[in-house]
DNA sequence: ACAACGCATTGACGGTTGTCAATGGGTATG
DNA sequence: CATACCCATTGACAACCGTCAATGCGTTGT
C-alpha cells in the first residue's frame, strides 16, 4: 500500500489502462455484500450478528432499532438475499445468525467493520 | 465468531435487545465508505488504487472501463467525498490515489477487498 | 490565436432503495 | 374457538443512484 510522492511522466493522448486483477464474478459478488452492509442499520445487524454468541431474534431487532417491523424484516431479508445471514425458525420466533459456510472474501469484510 | 448450536429460549412478550457496541458516528461514517465501495466501477477503482504503485490519472479509468467519461468523473467525485482518495493535477492530468491520512477503519476495509 | 486534449459540472432519465401502513399466515395461550 | 404474538409480504411513495449528452473551463501544442 505504499505510494510514491512523485508523479508520473504523460504524454497526451496515451493512456495506462492499470491491470485489474479483480476477476469480473468476484467484482459482483464483493459489490452485492458491500451494498448489503451500506446502510446503517443493516450494518449495525450484521456487527451485532458477528459479535453475539447466540443467534438473534428479529422482535430483538425491532425492540433495538426506532423502526417499523416491516421495515426490520426488510433489512434481514437484504442480509440473507446476498448471503450473509441464515435463519432459523422455533415457535414464533425466527432466529438469525451469521452462514456458517460463509465465504472467505465475506468473512474478511466483515471482520474489518466496526 | 464463534456461534452457539443451540437455540436461546425465549418467553412471549419479552425481547433482548443486543447491545450495540459501535458508537453512532462511527457507524454512519462506515457507512458512508460502505456506499462509497458498493458499486462494480468504484470498487475496481479502489482496488486498483490501493495496489498501484504510482498515482493514476482519470484518463487511464476512462480507457478502462466501458463509461462515459463524465459518468468516470463521477465515480471519483464519489470516491472523494467519502474521504476514500485525494486528487493532484499536473497539466491537463488528474491524478488520483488513496488519501495519506486514511483512517485505520477504512484502511481495514480496503485491504479486505479483492 | 486557434485547435486539441483532459476533466468537472449540469441536467435529465430510468432504476433502485428505505420506509411505512395494511394485510395475511403461522404459533402459542386462555 | 378466540385472542395475542411474531414475522413476512405487498403496495405505495419519496429519495437516492448510475448513466449519458451537452456544456464549460483550464492547459498544452501548433
Amino acid at each position: 500500500m505504499a505510494k510514491a510522492a512523485t508523479l508520473p511522466e504523460r504524454e497526451r493522448g496515451v493512456c495506462c489502462p492499470p491491470t485489474i486483477k479483480v476477476r469480473p464474478e468476484r467484482v459482483e459478488g464483493t459489490t452485492e455484500i458491500l451494498k448489503a452492509l451500506a446502510d446503517p442499520t443493516r450494518l449495525q445487524m450484521a456487527i451485532a450478528l458477528r459479535d453475539a454468541d447466540q443467534p438473534v431474534c428479529v422482535c430483538d431487532f425491532t425492540a433495538t432499532f426506532d423502526l417499523s417491523q416491516p421495515t426490520v424484516s426488510h433489512h434481514m431479508a437484504r442480509l440473507r438475499e446476498a448471503g450473509l445471514v441464515e435463519v432459523t425458525k422455533k415457535g414464533i420466533w425466527s432466529f438469525y445468525r451469521l452462514r456458517s459456510d460463509l465465504p472467505l472474501g465475506a468473512r474478511r469484510i466483515l471482520e474489518a467493520l466496526g
